[in-house]
DNA sequence: ATCGTCCATCGTCAATCGACGATGAAGTGT
DNA sequence: ACACTTCATCGTCGATTGACGATGGACGAT
C-alpha cells in the first residue's frame, strides 16, 4: 500500500534547540558545581576554582569554556588572570525555557 | 613552600548530581521535542512518535529510554504497544532544581 | 631581558553518545 | 499454529565528551 505522508515529521524547533543547548552545558555535575561557585561568588578566578575542585587546571578550563560557549558564564581578562562570572540573565532565560515546557 | 590544603576541594553534591542528570536527559534537541509532544498529549504511543519524527523506530525508542531513565517520562505497557506520558511532577522538580541555582 | 604565574589550547586516550539495521519478544487476530 | 503488528534490545559505526599532561602565550615583577 502506498503510504501518504500526512504529518510534518518535523524535528525540534528553535526553542527546543536553545533548551537543549543550555541543558547540555549543565549536563555535567562538575559544571553545575562550577556555576554554583560562580553564582555564590566564592571564586571568580580560574585558579581559585582549581583549588576548590578535584580537577586539573586544563579540565576546569575546558568546563569553563563549555559554560561560556553556552552563554551561562562570561569571562573577562584581568591582567594575567581571567575573571569569570555567572550570567544571571542567561540563567534566568534558561529557567524560562524549562518552565515553558509545561506551557 | 609547603602548601596546606585549606579548602575542601569537594566535587558536586547530591543536588548538583540530580540537576545534571535531568539536564543530561534534556541535552538533546530531539528529546526536548519528544517531551513536548508527550506534554501536549499529541502522541503517547511510540509508533505515533516515530510517525511524527524524522527518526528510525530504534532511535526514538532509545530517546524514550533515556527520558524514562531520568524519570521525566513514564511508560506503561498496553497490549502490544507502550503508552508513554510525561511525568509532570518530575519535570516540576527539575524546574525547581534549576530555579534553586540562583538560591 | 628573564623569570614565574596564570590560563588557554593541543594532542591523546578511554568512554560515552547518537543513529541505524537487524533481531527477537510479546501481543492480537485468523 | 500462523502471520502481523508493536516495541525493546543488540551490535556496529562514526562522532563527541571528559580527563589529563604538555606546551605556549600574555602579563607582572625583578
Amino acid at each position: 500500500m502506498i503510504e501518504v505522508m500526512t504529518t510534518t515529521s518535523a524535528g525540534p524547533d528553535q526553542l527546543d534547540l536553545a533548551l537543549a543547548m543550555g541543558a547540555k552545558a549543565l549536563a555535567h555535575p562538575m559544571r553545575v558545581r562550577i556555576l554554583r561557585l560562580l553564582l555564590a561568588r566564592t571564586e571568580c578566578v580560574c585558579g581559585g576554582l582549581v583549588d576548590e575542585l578535584p580537577l586539573a587546571q586544563a579540565t576546569v578550563s575546558q568546563h569553563l569554556k563549555v559554560l561560556k560557549a553556552a552563554g551561562l558564564v562570561r569571562g573577562e581578562v584581568d591582567g594575567p588572570r581571567t575573571r569569570y562570572c555567572a550570567d544571571r540573565d542567561a540563567i534566568a532565560r534558561l529557567q524560562g525555557l524549562l518552565g515553558a515546557l509545561g506551557q
